[in-house]
DNA sequence: GTATAATGTTAACTATGGTTAACATTATAC
DNA sequence: GTATAATGTTAACCATAGTTAACATTATAC
């Protein structure tokens, strides 16, 4: 098993990756606020849980178990995101923030059940959004609203 | 400051102190599912800080400053736990453990912006419950539904 | 009032997750 | 193609929060 922390290291790489870009040291350093050093040791980590390949100085690329557990993290982290932001109205930069570190702390199970009350309360239900209540699926929907 | 997780020692000893039971550190410990060592620790910090008076082998007594704290956090505990519970129909037990380590994460903005989220939700307000939604403020309302 | 049980304390250790600072490697600028 | 800048790595360190195990103190049972 992996932390919560190095999931986030993991969501960081993912979402530079989508933008069709390498990514790199200094880059997962910035958006994750921390040090090189640290996104150092967290690579060696996802290397070791093969959720990337990476040995030093050379490419980070994720592999299929990490792009998996790196959409699943998206997609809680774009949930609570909906629920702060457009439920309670919270600020946007504090619900970014904030989403983060709920999704963090919260169960599969918890996740589920805010996705769908997110989808119901905002409606987005009725739009032909892909969401599935019964395979408890939710990611192009979230991600219509988030932009992370 | 304090962290997160002495606050929740000292939501702890809060909560035995007003049921009229002199907190001990075994009690502590159950409660907090951890070992007397680490309640020990605690209890220097939360002294140090001081939240409590305590000496060694002596009573727990919280002090002005560390009862507004305990109180300020079970309140918030409560809310995320009636989210939890009544709003996304979460289990009892998984409601309960859940609460502790969101609230822990929720800036207080935020705090208050679920508190009146979910009394209007659960239709408290028409309630006399004491709740005042320019003060940002909620104890009994919450306290009403849970008995931690 | 003393033996025993319950309770509380301490020291030494673990793990995670972060840091700084020195160093190594790679890219770039000319 | 070499000097310099940018990037990446490593070692040594810090803090938090927990543990175990040995020990100290207090309470209780008789």
């Amino acid at each position: 098993m992996i932390s919560k922390s190095q999931e986030e290291y993991l969501k960081t790489i993912y979402i530079i990756q989508k933008q069709e870009k390498q990514p790199r040291v200094t880059d997962i350093a910035e958006k994750m606020n921390c040090t090189k050093a640290s996104v150092n040791k967290s690579l060696k980590i996802l290397t070791e849980q093969k959720l990337i390949n990476y040995e030093p100085y050379g490419k980070i690329e994720l592999t299929e178990d990490g792009i998996q557990l790196a959409k699943k993290t998206l997609e809680a982290n774009d949930i609570v995101y909906l629920f702060l932001k457009e439920i309670l109205g919270e600020e946007d930069g504090i619900a970014e923030e904030e989403a983060k570190e709920i999704k963090m702390v919260m169960r599969d199970i918890t996740l589920n059940k805010l996705a769908k009350f997110v989808h119901k309360e905002l409606g987005l239900h009725s739009l032909d959004c892909g969401y599935d209540i019964n395979n408890e699926h939710c990611i192009d929907c979230a991600r219509r609203n988030v932009e992370t």
